[in-house]
DNA sequence: CGAGCATAGTTGCTGTTGAAACTATATGTC
DNA sequence: GACATATAGTTTCAACAGCAACTATGCTCG
């Protein structure tokens, strides 16, 4: 895609703009991908994260780790960090407050002393068989007004845009 | 879409899960819209911030002020908030800055007093004049991988999220 | 008018975050 | 083995965001 099309896709009615000479540079925020998709992001995740900072205590840092908790069974906050993108003070203090509440468990990498492997608590479990159907059905209802080839393509044009974003650094 | 729909959008080539057991729930983020769309936001976001934070030292709200005084001529920091959704007091803090580097003026408004009007002074329209260009040639380097069609379809998929999101609440 | 309520914007306070410094363990090289 | 270097995780510090309290102005209705 051209500048000239995306251009034209973001076009709207009212729209009287012809080549403004350049003494003013306009720039319409809500044409503006980066942030129209910033915008959508922070209040989805503010929105889902009422569900578990409110009824469960958790901040997003922790739920993360939580989440991946539930599907790896050997983890560590390394790779935390890798997976989710979250620096490592942030895991560090979010994997201190789930200890502390109980709900993992860490304990000394035999092979590697820096290390510590995470383990999710039994409480720590059944937070998460309450929890995850709840984020579940959240997001069910987010994306149910989608058909299921606009939900296929939009995690196509994410893949795409990830990709992209890697290669411009 | 329904939930079966999105679960094989959804699946992974070395999918072997068939309805466990509930003694175990498993979440994977990376399957979870939220998460995902959060993340790649994120990045965008970082991203380009580097662009206004490091070239022209100007934080995300301040450029979000900057964007919107470029194309409007009346406005207030109430706008602000409304149209780019930032609490007041980042947003207040936005414009002081923005104020004391020469960037902005602002004028008690006549038939109000206790709004102020907000404009570009010179030097302002001079920085967007370097900045906003190359923040849209940043963007159309993102997505220069997707065709018409595939940009077009995303911001359709995201007006339709926005909405829902607003049903939801 | 004037008492109470509403609104625009600011400020104080607190919690969160990320960068960088730090600690402790591991590894590699001589 | 000893010294240099790398790595996992913690802590410190400064910036920032958000809530709530506050100020100042405007509005409403008696």
């Amino acid at each position: 895609m051209n500048t000239e099309e995306r251009r034209a896709s973001l076009a709207r009615e009212g729209d009287e703009s012809l080549a403004e000479p350049s003494t003013k540079q306009e720039l319409d925020l809500n044409q503006f991908l980066p942030y129209r998709l910033n915008s959508l992001a922070d209040r989805i995740s503010q929105a889902l994260a009422e569900l578990y900072e409110e009824r469960y205590q958790l901040n997003i840092a922790q739920w993360r780790v939580l989440a991946w908790l539930s599907h790896c069974d050997e983890l560590t906050a390394k790779k935390v960090c890798s997976y989710t993108n979250m620096d490592k003070a942030r895991v560090s203090r979010a994997i201190q407050a789930l200890e502390e509440r109980g709900l993992i468990r860490r304990t000394p990498a035999p092979e590697d002393q820096r290390q510590q492997d995470l383990h999710l608590t039994a409480a720590g479990q059944a937070l998460l068989v309450k929890l995850i159907p709840e984020a579940q059905a959240w997001e069910a209802e987010l994306v149910a007004t989608l058909t299921a080839g606009e939900y296929r393509d939009l995690l196509n044009v994410m893949r795409k845009l990830e990709r992209q974003l890697e290669r411009i650094g």
